[in-house]
DNA sequence: GTTTAACCCTGCACGC
DNA sequence: TGCGTGCAGGGTTAAA
């Protein structure tokens, strides 16, 4: 799950959960749940400091969702690859690799579910936010005003590395990861390996320009449900953005613009779709 | 400073 | 049918 995915989840539950009282959690007695609680010692610790209290705000910062509550402490979320956050009801069974729920005084619940426990959940203080390592160097967020072309072309110049790990680099820009990196290369016409103080200030606007569209089209379609691992909402509705991808997944299909076959290449350790004849 | 590989985990596709 | 193998992925970390 990436920034739209992200924030289109911190949308949803910033209408469904904010106001809302917790009445109890219960971490599941599975050995998985502690994974994804790994940063507390015990269950019951994770759950007295989210009982009682009130969400009050959701933020999003790169892929992390934080999830604000009266008293002075915050819910993290993390999603890694297959973490999902859905509503429910006492009546509904819960689903497999369900590993933490919050029950909501006002009726319905919340339900943590995530089969390779890639993600994770914590609370912890606000003031003590900055403490957190992963949360502390996350990059400016290339959907924020801030985040300026002028801004981007001079971090792009200070590096020297290839523009696919990147982009996905959370400590350069924030949210991108593998199928949204490859999108936007495609949008600028770059390719995965040009190297970042390579691009001259057209080839910068491009990726630029790409950065923002890709991401706010992805955020416009819900986000990104693939066949194999199914993200959807908080309410369990995938997203439309599969149908607009334009290179990934779509090895030896024929590309959108040109029709040559679309390649893949082992990059950093991840499969990175592209178009040898529009990216270069 | 950059780059690579390993690690965590489960589900699935594949070949035999 | 059933097993083993390899791959997928986000992010950190250690090593090259």
């Amino acid at each position: 799950m990436e920034l739209p995915e992200v924030e289109v989840m911190r949308r949803d539950l910033e209408k469904e959960v904010v106001g809302k009282k917790v009445r109890d959690v219960e971490v599941r007695p599975h050995r998985n749940a502690m994974r994804v609680i790994r940063r507390h010692s015990r269950r019951k610790e994770f759950a007295d400091r989210l009982s009682g209290r009130k969400f009050t705000k959701i933020d999003r910062k790169g892929k992390y969702l934080l999830l604000y509550l009266d008293g002075g402490d915050v819910l993290v979320v993390h999603f890694g690859m297959s973490g999902q956050l859905l509503r429910g009801t006492k009546r509904q069974t819960l689903p497999q690799h369900t590993h933490v729920v919050i029950d909501f005084q006002q009726g319905g619940d919340l339900r943590f579910i995530d089969p390779r426990t890639f993600g994770e959940m914590f609370v912890t203080a606000v003031d003590q936010l900055g403490k957190i390592r992963e949360l502390d160097h996350i990059a400016i967020d290339p959907l924020e005003d801030t985040f300026t072309w002028q801004e981007f072309s001079g971090e792009l110049a200070r590096r020297a590395t290839k523009l696919k790990p990147l982009l996905m680099d959370q400590k350069f820009v924030s949210g991108v990861g593998n199928i949204y990196s490859d999108e936007v290369l495609f949008a600028a016409g770059l390719r995965y390996d040009r190297m970042s103080d390579s691009l001259s200030s057209q080839e910068v606007r491009r990726l630029y320009r790409a950065m923002r569209e890709v991401l706010q089209d992805a955020v416009r379609f819900r986000g990104t449900t693939l066949d194999d691992d199914a993200y959807v909402d908080v309410f369990g509705k995938s997203g439309d953005f599969a149908a607009e991808l334009k290179v990934y997944g779509r090895k030896g299909l024929a590309c959108r613009r040109c029709r040559t076959p679309i390649d893949t290449v082992k990059i950093s350790g991840r499969t990175s779709y592209f178009c040898p004849q529009c990216q270069s």
